[in-house]
Parts: C-alpha cells; sequence; structure tokens
DNA sequence: GATGTGTATGAATATATAGTTATATAGTGT
DNA sequence: ACACTATATAACTATATATTCATACACATC
C-alpha cells in the first residue's frame, strides 16, 4: 500500500529540492499576498533580474506558480497554496528541533 | 504578523533542501516503518556504505532522526514525523499539479 | 592485544545549479 | 521604422554537495 516507487520518490524529492532555495522561497512569500510582476520580485527580493525570471521559470513549469501577461508585464502567482501548508509544517518542525535541542543543554 | 525574517527564510528553505534528495528521500521511508541498522540501510536503500553514513549524519544532526547505539550498531529512527505528512501533502500538490497539467491537453 | 566487524570521516571527483553579464525577444509608444 | 521597457535566455563562473575510495575509529570476540 505504501510502497514507494523510484520514480514517486524522485519527484517528491525535486518538489522539496525547488522550495529548498531561500531566493525562490522569498519569491514564493512575496507572491503570497497576490500576483506581482517580474520588475516588481526583482525589486523586493534584492535578486537580479535574470535571476528572478529564472527561478519563475523553474516554479511555473513546475506547477507552483502560474503567469498571467499584461502588456509587456508578466504577473505571477502562486498556482499551488500547498506549498504555504508546507511552510508552516516546516517551521512547527523547527522550532520542536530547537526545544528539543534546548533540552539538551538544560540550565 | 507574517513578516518572514531572511533567517527564518534560510532555515525552513535548508530543512527542505534536506528533504530534496531521493536517496534520502528513500532512506528516511525505509525508517518508516522502526530503526534500522547502517548495514541495514546499505542493503536495502543500495547506497554506499559511506554515502548512508554521511546522509543519516546530517539528518541527525539537523533532527530529522535519531540515534542510538547497541554494540556495535548504530541504529537509526524517525525524530520528526512531520516529514511524511510533508511527504504526503508534496503528493497530493503532485497528482494535483499532473491534473492541471492534463487540462492544458484536453483530448 | 590481535583480529574482525560496523560505522564514521577525510580526500578527491563529478555534477548540478545559483548568480551574473550580455544579449535576445516581445510588446508599447512616437 | 525607431526607441524604449519588461522579460527571457545563453554563456559563463563559482559554489555546493552527492558519491566513492581509502582509512580511521569503536566495539566485540578470541
Amino acid at each position: 500500500m505504501e510502497k514507494i516507487t523510484e520514480k514517486t520518490l524522485e519527484h517528491v524529492a525535486y518538489r522539496f529540492k525547488l522550495m529548498g532555495e531561500p531566493m525562490r522561497l522569498r519569491l514564493l512569500s512575496l507572491l503570497k499576498d497576490g500576483e506581482m510582476c517580474v520588475q516588481d520580485l526583482v525589486q523586493k527580493s534584492g535578486a537580479g533580474q535574470a535571476n528572478v525570471s529564472k527561478h519563475m521559470a523553474l516554479l511555473t513549469s513546475n506547477g507552483i506558480v502560474g503567469r498571467r501577461k499584461d502588456g509587456l508585464h508578466v504577473y505571477y502567482y502562486i498556482a499551488d497554496h500547498t506549498i504555504f501548508t508546507l511552510c508552516d509544517i516546516v517551521c512547527d518542525g523547527i522550532s520542536n528541533s530547537v526545544e528539543t535541542m534546548g533540552k539538551a543543554f538544560p540550565k
């Protein structure tokens, strides 16, 4: 029932890898409140324009964000909102880890 | 309230990166049903012994797995079970993506 | 203490990819 | 058509890291 195929495993790993870059996570967090065009993302993220474009291309081709063209601008938006659920769970997990580590060094 | 600091962001990204390697994911999935020693993991994962040890060291130092020594053997076990929740959500997200992509190419 | 087994670690290699620079492409306005 | 702006892409560099090989370390047994 829970037999995980190698292919599934690689798909899941790849999805995690996509989420595993700080800059991509920052770009995604910027899109949390709504769509943004590239130049906005550039300005708010501090990344270079080419870099933002590449990250967004990756995220788009993997269905995490969607794109909408409006004249010269391309607006990106979150397509898969489960990513924020993932982030929340990770945050909880991390704070638990910190607590556990804290116990290893009691005052 | 939801202002994410750069540091938090990097922590979360790092946790995702840890999950973002197929071999690590395989090792974790092997531990799902209970603890295992290194040689068992080597045998069932197909990875080299050194490689398994290194992956487990990483996972241990980040609180994802725990270790227990018993004579010559070192038994690893899942310390943070939220990782499987993450995997489940990712699996759901991926199948949704596939469905969405399916709609892009209707028959 | 010598030998053997299980695990960890250091060095070296290969590969993937984040970031940058320069340039191409697409769309807008004159 | 030309100039201008927004985005994408190609080539390149630098860096990180997964993997392997060899070896060290820890522990058990004889």
